[in-house]
DNA sequence: TAAAGTGAGTTCACCTACTGAACTCACTGG
DNA sequence: CCAGTGAGTTCAGTAGGTGAACTCACTTTA
């Protein structure tokens, strides 16, 4: 039996699940938060392996969220690099990081932090109602039938 | 070969990815957002495997995530329910919803929508630095050295 | 009293997909 | 001519996901 697959569910956390549900693909994406990667450079930092990780880059080209530049032409060389898509997924990112932050790391919490690029100061992520500014209480939301617009 | 396991990694994002980052775990989670729900509920909902099912919802439970609640002794029958770490991993699936919306779908958008559990109006979700209410930009933020204090 | 139903799994044999190590291939620089 | 580099592909072995069928304790229906 094939596994299964989400690309086309009506929910957008399955959509979202399809493309980014697997144990490397996060860590990928995590990886352009400091710019454009190459292969090897991605391959050495996150220990996966080259199979794997030439398979995930395919996809993650494949559906725009990473394009490839080349830097030098002989021999021809690429680097990977975010299109508009594969940085709009830094939200989902934040969120992990801020949710694993609060939940995944004992008493003393991570090493690591987000800061501001300019200013230093630590950043802490909320996830808001985009209208009130309010954070999204679960019990507050329910889902319910769109009504279908065009996108401007 | 033993599988690539994060649940030690430095990086949040590895952590909650080691919990999260596999096809079913989002989706069980996911279901929980109309209540409490029972094992053979969310097998024939989602799809999946009673195998997979089972170990999904041990380790969540194991995790922490969820708990199981006794609902009736005779024969004893239990139900799966949120616990505060389960709520709150609530924010990253609004993430994921909001960006699956955004990108996942072609030009009519997505036939769900989350809305107001009271007024019914359309919720739109934005990640946002918490200190400042503005858009967090992955070009505006870095990592950095976290000044490890202990928790309130 | 017996048979069928229900909830929550477990077991099975099969198949898919991830693993590290080694290999390829085109080109460069010494 | 030889070693090095970047970006992969190939390989055999193994971990993990699959549907279907089974279990087990208790209840309801006939």
């Amino acid at each position: 039996m094939k596994r299964a697959r989400f690309a086309d569910d009506v929910c957008p956390i399955a959509r979202t699940t399809d493309l980014m549900g697997d144990r490397w693909t996060p860590l990928v994406m995590r990886e352009f938060l400091v710019g454009p990667r190459r292969f090897d450079q991605l391959q050495e930092r996150l220990g996966v392996s080259r199979a794997t990780l030439s398979q995930r880059l395919d996809r993650l080209v494949a559906e725009q969220f990473l394009t490839t530049v080349q830097y030098q032409d002989n021999p021809p060389r690429h680097e990977y690099v975010l299109t508009d898509r594969g940085l709009a997924f830094w939200n989902v990112l934040a969120a992990m990081w801020q949710f694993g932050e609060d939940w995944l790391f004992g008493e003393f919490g991570p090493k690591v932090a987000l800061e501001d690029r300019e200013t230093g100061r630590r950043v802490r992520v909320a996830v808001v109602n985009a209208d009130t500014g309010e954070p999204i209480d679960l019990l507050s939301v329910r889902v319910g039938r769109s009504k279908t617009l065009p996108r401007g």
